[in-house]
DNA sequence: CACTCTTCCTACCAACTAAGTAGGAATACT
DNA sequence: AGTATTCCTACTTAGTTGGTAGGAAGAGTG
């Protein structure tokens, strides 16, 4: 799996934000941060974290508000909201093949089992991106999948 | 996960090697193959494709010969070599986060529990890839793991 | 209204990587 | 000697990534 910056930025600015403002609990957002805070505690740059700021709110995981006391909060509370979420937010899909998604890879002759490798990968990724909350990192007890699997 | 075109074609060559060379059974190596003949049963460009064979044979993957009569053959048995095997060999390592590994990712303050996920995911391809082999591929059988987890 | 603060948005730049090409040197067989 | 094939390096081209700059739009305050 490659991980990008740009994915990174955005999983810790949400962190971050789900920290300072407390969340979203209930039907409330919680307090608005800003991105300067945001890219200051996490050592973002700025002007970079805006444009992934910018995503997340299109991708409906951010609410925004302008104006002096602007900043962003979430629109779920962190516990609604899963690592999964916040990478296909910024990232697209989560697994490509030569820059297709994984199911239209299209091969032929021998090569055709490999689309079930893929689509194992994928599925595999996907279990642990999207059973992993926000809420589940902010407590340190983000293990509720093995990590003692072999490693490369 | 991102599987580059590298990586695709380094598959689609070894599998194909495997097919027509008949593999190395026991400790014979198999039939040689010749570059030009996977890249036109594969349709993968003929230079790009010699690239990867070096890449290949010097992760000890392949046997080559050169001079009439030459081309490549397989070091070990299909069901010897893995997905993964093959993986690594041309892309370096499975998981990276900003390039880098993802053990090394260097988190702080809020962000600290990404780490474990990357491994847990590192893990989870890991599982996957390394527990099919080419063999497992050219028998039309390689769904030891399952395939129905949500997609993206 | 004027002013300030902050998000919003577009365009741009530099560096890197991926994908693919070209051409020749080394090696092996006939 | 000649031919076929791997081997190896350097190069080109195009796209992506990471990051910057500069303002326009909105929201509050005196």
């Amino acid at each position: 799996m490659f991980v990008s910056a740009r994915s990174d930025y955005a999983l810790r600015a949400m962190l971050a934000v789900a920290a300072a403002g407390g969340g979203g609990n209930g039907d409330r957002v919680g307090e608005l941060v800003k991105a300067a805070s945001l890219a200051e505690v996490q050592d973002i740059p700025l002007s970079f974290l805006q444009g992934i700021l910018l995503d997340l709110r299109r991708a409906g995981l951010l609410h925004s508000h302008r104006g002096a006391d602007g900043g962003y909060a979430l629109t779920r509370p962190p516990d609604e909201i899963t690592v999964g979420d916040v990478l296909r937010a910024v990232g697209g899909s989560l697994t490509t093949v030569r820059g297709l998604p994984a199911e239209r890879a299209g091969y032929h002759g021998v090569a055709a089992g490999l689309t079930d490798v893929w689509l194992a990968v994928h599925g595999a990724i996907a279990t642990v991106v999207d059973s992993t909350t926000l809420a589940d990192l902010l407590t340190h007890a983000p293990s509720a999948v093995s990590t003692d699997a072999p490693l490369a």
